[in-house]
RNA sequence: GGGCAGAUACCCAAGCGGCCAACGGGGACUGACUGUAAAUCAGUUGGCUUACGCCUUCGCAGGUUCGAAUCCUGCUCUGCCCA
């Protein structure tokens, strides 16, 4: 067919990717799903390559593998010939969005915005393919805005129509705090929409509210509205609760490769399916075998989620590297050896221990300190890799400074010492 | 504009004059175990201290009291009801 380019360094990607696969792998809905199809089919609308837009909140500049889900099918309608459209979504940003939680009311200037757009877009490009992609900015439409403007949109939607989305629903039947500025953004988001002529958005589930905004407002100015494509979200690292900073349940986008193949190594087993989907190219056909054999007890759950932790690897890495922090982790976790490369840290003089944890970062306090002491928590190798290891119990020890030594705590933490 | 509730540690949430560094749950951390950095079980979870204690925390600022997270006053913020 040829219609499927895979530019990624991935085999299984030749393997498997076709429109049918574009659209319902890790995908939930598709609005205009016949119509989407058709255009794929046909390369483009009127002969030209399909605008697909996606939008981002630089008030946020740290992407997670939640974040790669839905860059990887932007990636998917690139590898199939058709145009990125991404949207900075400066001028919200420079407001503030009330929504997050933890009061991040806090609005940016053009500086910051400008500098984290920058962050995020250095990441964002490590699986969207620059050349295909068209970089816009809010504030391109609506630093032309005026107050009037403002009301029109505001004609466009009702409050028992706002309340309709999923969080504001919620919140408000809960008596939670909704701001009236919340009711702008989806409407502002929409707006994009008209502004760059989407043929196509991508999005979480969360966004599919925003998302049939825009088509609404391409509709009522007599555009074609936007097809919409919203993809399951892959849950955090606690297994429930969507990834995201916020929460600290997250991977990072750009987490080194050990890193990410540990982390996603202690996802609980029952989420491992929707990382394979959103995250892998790993086919339909063996994921229904994995989950079978789980089911019938013949399939070891570990052994699973270490392909799924060596394909996402080499997915945001690559092959030689996934291999790597394979070997890595069999060292480190299944035979309990201490890892090669640790920190340094540089100790001039002997320092007793539980003022030695704090100043080494692996404790946050002397009293933590103390306590992961007396837990049995914390391990020294006074002669490095070579020699004994010893477990410090002794709250009272002194740790001398000698270059070699190395120190850990937990399972997850090392340091060697330095002396200079 | 008026009335009524509420604001507690990372999150949720008890406590309503001393027994409160503050119940309980979640999370996080450490240990044991293991088929995994999964699950399960146990412990820890403000800071300082050679653990006898000392210091700082319960929206903010004052006040009452021998003594306050708990009572009073003002302020800030949030929700609900009425207009």
């Amino acid at each position: 067919m040829g219609l499927y380019n895979c530019a990624t360094k991935n085999a299984l990607c030749e393997e498997i990717m076709d429109i049918e696969t574009v659209l319902s792998r890790a995908v939930v809905q598709v609005e205009k799903e016949e119509e989407l199809r058709r255009l794929l089919r046909a390369g483009g609308r009127d002969g030209r390559p399909l605008r697909v837009k996606l939008g981002f909140d630089p008030s946020r500049p740290d992407l997670t593998l939640g974040h790669g889900v839905v860059l990887r099918k932007l990636r998917q309608f690139q590898d199939m010939g058709h145009q990125a459209v991404v949207i900075v979504g400066d001028w919200t940003a420079q407001l503030g969005d009330p929504s997050g939680r933890e009061g991040a009311r806090t609005p940016l200037t053009a500086a910051e915005v400008r500098s984290n757009a920058q962050t995020y877009l250095d990441q964002f490009f490590t699986v969207v393919d620059r050349e295909k992609s068209e970089v816009r900015w809010q504030s391109e439409w609506f630093g032309q805005f005026t107050l009037a403007d403002v009301f029109q949109l505001g004609y466009e939607k009702t409050v028992a129509q706002m309340l309709k989305r999923d969080d504001f629903e919620k919140r408000f039947a809960r008596g939670s705090e909704i701001y009236i500025s919340e009711f702008l953004y989806p409407l502002l988001q929409g707006y994009d929409s008209v502004a760059v002529h989407a043929d196509v958005e991508l999005g979480g589930t969360d966004q599919t509210y925003n998302l049939l905004v825009g088509r609404e407002l391409m509709g009522a100015r007599g555009m074609t509205p936007q097809c919409i494509l919203t993809m399951k979200l892959i849950v955090g690292l606690d297994g429930a609760q969507k990834m995201s900073k916020s929460l600290g349940n997250y991977i990072m986008l750009t987490a080194d490769p050990n890193d990410m193949y540990g982390k996603i190594m202690s996802l609980p087993d029952d989420a491992m399916m929707a990382y394979f989907e959103g995250l892998t190219y790993v086919p339909d056909a063996e994921l229904r075998g994995f989950a079978a054999g789980m089911v019938d007890g013949t399939a070891n759950p570990r052994d699973i989620k270490m392909r799924l932790a060596y394909e996402i690897v080499r997915e945001f890495h690559d092959l030689a590297v996934a291999e790597a922090a394979q070997d890595a982790f069999r060292r480190q976790f299944q035979e309990s050896q201490w890892p090669t490369e640790m920190p340094a840290f540089t100790l001039s003089a002997a320092m007793p221990i539980v003022s030695l944890l704090p100043a080494a970062g692996l404790a946050k306090s002397k009293s933590e300190a103390r306590q992961l002491i007396t837990q049995g928590g914390v391990y020294l190798r006074p002669e490095g890799s070579a020699g004994p290891t010893v477990r410090l119990t002794d709250v009272n020890a002194v740790v001398p400074a000698v270059a070699g030594a190395e120190l850990r705590v937990g399972r997850l933490k090392f340091v060697r010492i330095v002396t200079e």
